[in-house]
DNA sequence: GCGTCGATTTCGATA
DNA sequence: TATCGAAGTCGACGC
């Protein structure tokens, strides 16, 4: 890894074009290829960057002045002109061990699909992720009484996860097999606007207790 | 700005739990406050990190050797154990002047609404951003014999914007000044998924040439 | 301030 | 390898 702090000026033709003037800045330039220029604020996108694989070329000047050019794999190009350089250092950092995760939507999707119970009493799963023409169901279930439901579970539950229910029902209510077919809308968090459209198209919410199903599925409390 | 390269281990506990295994990282602390972790590769996501505004204390110890913790304005908290410091800088940047964009989507609504031909023959514009009730239309045209198109531009063309684009039709639908209303769904590049739902919606899709539509906007191509 | 929407989104899983 | 959906999405603009 390369750290350059440098006075730059920055031109990309790619998948869009941008210029940006000359200023102070930070330039990454990471083991695997990868340039990324940083200015001092923004938490963590570049102002400009280069996505591996990627190739640079230096054009040195006088005083350290240079033309670096990164060119991409689709033929985009990064043009860095460097012109009064405050700092160069180099560091060896290795492999890295990577990041381990924990509370996204698949894990509480897993979890509702072993406690299928806990969306309605006597509920069972017919299957995860059931396909439909225009991509799959995240659970289809069966209550009680036999009738179909269609289940589709966000972290967040917005406007834009009832209108995916919303076309999953409309193609599953065209299937003379599993007609008629409920939607529940299950989420740790439902936003109010996405309850409001949820109720009018008649489609169940459940705003879904991620630390209590996680409790449920905790080895050491199964008893069997 | 602050480059720090050591050995660390981080922890998060926020919006989700994370946990990261020592391993030699740039830790980077940024003028408003913001901290990212980076490892050798990936282009610019940080593998960690905490966004503005936010707080870092740091507890020294002994050799360098200090845990940083740097809490959210959400409460999340991101613990970082540094163990081997193999470098540490600071330096001033400035104000940055900010990067000039084209060819993003406004760009691409504004040449073709400047050339509303390349739709259809004899189209022509009515207005960009047209209003109704749940917002505007990217572009109101009428065809050769004055019949309404709504046309809803996108870079990328994915189920979403057919979806936005119906809501429209179903409004526009009702006035009885407009109706009959026919969509179009522009975009440089349209997902197949958005093509099966928008045939099924009756909307057609049109791709759309932007370095084409970017010519024909050369002034230097102008006659007139 | 929240809500909506675009992004050189990036990233990961899956067919 | 394309495709599709999630993201600790982020960030900008409108109300």
């Amino acid at each position: 890894m390369r750290l350059v702090i440098a006075d730059c000026q920055v031109d990309y033709i790619g998948r869009l074009t941008a210029h940006l003037p000359t200023a102070t800045r930070l330039i990454l330039v990471k083991a695997d290829g990868s340039v990324s220029i940083h200015n001092d604020d923004r938490a963590y996108k570049p102002l400009n960057w280069m996505s591996p694989p990627c190739k640079l070329s230096e054009a040195p000047f006088e005083d350290g002045a240079a033309t670096w050019t990164v060119t991409g794999k689709d033929g985009g190009q990064l043009v860095i002109s460097i012109s009064n350089v405050l700092h160069d250092s180099s560091h060896e950092l290795g492999v890295d061990p990577g990041l381990q995760k924990d509370g996204v939507e698949a894990h509480l999707q897993e979890l509702l699909a072993e406690h299928p119970e806990t969306l309605g009493e006597g509920w069972t799963l017919v299957r995860r992720e059931y396909p439909t023409a225009i991509g799959p169901v995240d659970l289809l279930c069966r209550d009680a009484s036999g009738g179909a439901i269609a289940v589709e579970i966000k972290r967040r539950g917005e406007i834009d996860g009832v209108e995916q229910l919303t076309r999953y029902l409309e193609l599953m209510n065209r299937d003379p097999l599993l007609a008629p077919v409920r939607g529940v809308f299950a989420a740790q968090e439902i936003k109010p606007q996405a309850k409001v459209l949820a109720g009018d198209r008649g489609i169940t919410c459940i705003t879904v207790d991620y630390d209590a199903l996680r409790g449920m599925d905790d080895p050491s409390l199964r008893l069997f």
